[in-house]
RNA sequence: GGCGCGAUAGCAAAGCGGUUAUGCACUGGAUUGCAAAUCCAUGUAGGUCGGUUCGACUCCGGCUCGCGCCUCCA
């Protein structure tokens, strides 16, 4: 049985979808004023293998990833760049939507825009007032009065007194209480606006995910996750919000992801010590950042460099070596069986404990390992298995020989021209001739070619 | 200042009150015309000081150090 660390009991529990056959699972998404970054995708692989993993679990599962369109960051980005709100926010979701791809993140069953769901959110808030949840600030701002909604705090484990204790509570004249947030900011000149009942304006980034998740999943779901800084203030103010207007339960789960961190800080980008997927993959295959993202627990911090990346490229070809060795690895006919082998159930166990990824993912090199002492099947089970986490997904010769994780230059050509020294190179050998044999490998090498040896026939893959 | 998390071998990273995690790198042997891959065999741990226990890397407490949230942030 799936058991999953709920940052809102602290502690690791049995899930139990509220409707036995069927989970629904929100998780807040982009914010689309620039690229993704390697913590961004951290996340989204995260929860890829938390939609995956309940989907192999047997569950019927609604996954909702929003994409937040409008707010203050991407109305100032555009404004530099001289583009239109529309021109920016398109380009970037295009550039995300690419990036995911290549990572093998599956797509959402829905993927709303905050842009396409201003009239429900204009509803919630007049609920919100109509609760007195909610009041308008004489700035034409709507707020929402955290002091009226008992149990605020309940998510990050803050008392409203711990909070407005934080020196760094900003003040804010148009508040009652320095730690009310805004739910409708008033239109300023030149700025994107919908028409309200508190006049023209656009709406508060919290209210968004309220109003999307309860139009695709209703009042009350199973999951909700995001990265942990969204934790506070951003999923307590989700509650305090559908909470507040439903009168009851809003998630019965809620899931953080740790930071990806560079030297030993947080990724992000007002540090500005981000590195854009779209970069990453320049030097290194997707595929080996989605295996260095696995092999770290999802709610631990996983430091980056170009170091663990490598590691991890040397630890991903050791099991695309295992897949080439079983030729491939014919996944039909594992099936359900998985489950009754020692494989199955040990890969199981991992992922059911919160899903433990790096646990997952040594039960995959206990495969390879069996793989190459010709175990029966091993290579069937190490291949479907490692699809289950998107992982292994390439034709293992392809893989190597395309750059075995790292990105080269050349294509159709230049493998022909190698091949054709190979040619060469078979020649001499079989006229005994090993020094120009020898020679042939030595060039190859030296531009990162190895030679592979093996039943009289030569293989050829990228170091 | 408030709240919280962490400290594992050369590097990365898990589980576990007593039995090999795993990967990368390293060492010896086998194999190979030479290699690569692989196999076999080895080595390197648990911040620090106490406590609980027959026994602690694993539980409890102090200390030290690091990190996060309290402001936009995945």
């Amino acid at each position: 049985m799936l058991r999953l660390f709920n940052t809102l009991t602290r502690r690791v529990e049995p899930f139990q979808p509220i409707d036995p056959a069927s989970v629904r699972l929100y998780v807040c998404g982009m914010t689309v004023y620039d690229f993704c970054h390697l913590g961004h995708g951290r996340m989204l692989v995260n929860f890829d293998v938390l939609f995956r993993w309940l989907q192999t679990s047997g569950f019927q599962v609604t996954y909702v990833r929003n994409i937040t369109d409008i707010d203050d960051k991407i109305i100032d980005r555009a404004a530099q760049q001289g583009e239109s709100i529309q021109a920016l926010t398109g380009r970037m979701i295009a550039a995300m939507q690419e990036d995911l791809e290549r990572l093998e993140v599956l797509a959402p069953t829905h993927e709303p825009r905050a842009t396409e769901h201003v009239p429900g959110m204009i509803a919630l808030i007049e609920t919100l007032m109509t609760k007195g949840l909610a009041y308008c600030g004489s700035n034409g701002d709507v707020y929402y009065s955290v002091r009226d909604f008992p149990g605020y705090g309940k998510l990050s484990g803050k008392t409203l007194e711990d909070l407005r204790a934080g020196e760094r509570v900003a003040r804010d004249e148009y508040k009652r209480d320095p730690l009310d947030f805004v739910l409708w900011k008033s239109a300023k000149p030149g700025e994107p606006q919908w028409p309200s009942p508190w006049g023209p304006g656009r709406p508060g980034w919290h209210i968004e995910c309220s109003v999307m998740s309860e139009c695709f999943l209703g009042s009350h779901f199973d999951i909700h996750g995001g990265g942990h800084d969204l934790q506070f203030p951003h999923h307590e103010n989700e509650i305090a919000q559908s909470e507040g207007a439903h009168g009851h339960a809003f998630v019965n789960v809620w899931m953080h992801n740790g930071f990806l961190r560079v030297d030993g800080e947080k990724m992000s980008k007002s540090l500005g010590n981000f590195f854009t997927l779209r970069d990453i993959f320049q030097r290194f295959h997707p595929a080996v950042v989605r295996f260095f993202l696995l092999r770290g627990h999802y709610r631990s911090p996983l430091n980056y460099s170009d170091t663990h990346l490598e590691d991890a490229r040397q630890g991903l070809n050791t099991l695309y070596t295992a897949l080439r060795e079983s030729e491939g690895g014919d996944v039909s006919g594992i099936g359900q069986k998985i489950w009754t082998t020692e494989a199955g159930q040990a890969f199981k166990a991992a992922l059911d404990d919160d899903l433990n990824t790096p646990e997952a993912v040594a039960v995959l090199f206990g495969l390879a390992h069996d793989v190459h002492r010709g175990v029966a099947e091993a290579g069937a089970q190490l291949a479907y298995l490692a699809s289950l986490l998107g992982l292994l997904t390439q034709n293992p010769v392809q893989w190597f020989q395309e750059g075995a994780g790292l990105v080269v230059a050349g294509g159709a050509d230049e493998r022909a021209r190698i091949e054709g020294l190979i040619a060469q190179r078979q020649a001499a050998r079989a006229a005994r001739d090993f020094a120009s044999a020898d020679q042939i490998r030595q060039a190859l090498l030296a531009e990162g070619v190895v030679l592979e040896d093996k039943a009289g026939t030569t293989q050829w893959r990228r170091a």
